[in-house]
DNA sequence: TATGAAACATGTCCTGA
DNA sequence: TCAGGACATGTTTCATA
């Protein structure tokens, strides 16, 4: 991974409906090289997809609230009965594991504070929890799925 | 905003490398009109972006780090400044204003616990913030820019 | 819905360090 | 041997009727 593969990286992580023509000329290849490297990204997993982001207030789940839950439960079965229970519900977009004093942090996307009363009670149902407390985000002031490029090791050696 | 759209949204925020031809074939249109409806979308600022998504590992940065911030300062000039310094750290991926005891809810991704303490001086020496405290992520179980599309109000007569 | 021009993606082959 | 570049072919995009 040299500069040439992060300048792609970071190009492609602010817009990925650029073309490879688009992307080439930026990074100063013809296409075919670019292409070759663009693919040999997405093969090796550095990219792992490529998605459309949609807006949340158009599709009306404008409201973000994040659960902390506690548990008396420590074992891998009641975790994976937990994770694929949060996982069949689409309005939890992020859920972490934490270290310290909250074990698990969700982050669900509703329209409402009614429609996170629904969410709620279907965690409840589907899993048994100790303490929940939920807190509402205000206002999203920044939210990215760029990824900073500084920490990345080289790997030119290894390609 | 009609069925044939919520398909074509539901199938763009899962794979947003479909060509138009392969859209078309799964919502049951010819390629015309489902390039005009993605186009009409994309116009409408319901397909906010297009993006690559990258992998945390691969980029070295795999651990995630939340940072529950109260302040003293509540006037809108501080806000400005606090978002605007946050804005210019990469390591900050999402940034909320919160109801409650907290105030602000940063989660941020750094390759180990030692560049986190790199991010927490540049942030206290931007900003003068009366209590922070950090919380760590032990696992990401879930992580999705998918957004539930059951709550979306059929807006067929206004298109 | 159909047609068609232009742009694009993506394979093969060639060149030079 | 490895990365870049030229070119050829099928696909996709996008305007028009």
């Amino acid at each position: 991974m040299d500069a040439i593969d992060l300048k792609i990286l970071a190009l492609l992580q602010e817009d990925g409906g650029l073309s490879n023509a688009d992307i080439a000329e930026r990074v100063g290849l013809s296409a075919t090289p670019c292409w070759r490297r663009i693919r040999h990204l997405e093969e090796t997993g550095v990219i792992r997809r490529r998605v459309a982001l949609l807006d949340r207030d158009r599709l009306n789940v404008g409201v973000t609230v994040f659960v902390n839950i506690r548990t008396n439960q420590h074992n891998p079965e009641w975790l994976a009965r937990f994770a694929s229970a949060v996982d069949d519900i689409p309005e939890v977009v992020e859920f972490y594991r934490m270290a310290g004093d909250v074990d698990y942090l969700l982050r669900i996307v509703v329209p409402d504070i009614a429609a996170y009363d629904g969410v709620y009670k279907r965690l409840i149902a589907a899993i048994d929890l100790y303490d929940v407390s939920s807190s509402f985000a205000m206002e999203e002031i920044k939210y990215t799925t760029a990824l900073p490029l500084a920490y990345v090791k080289d790997r030119s050696s290894t390609r």
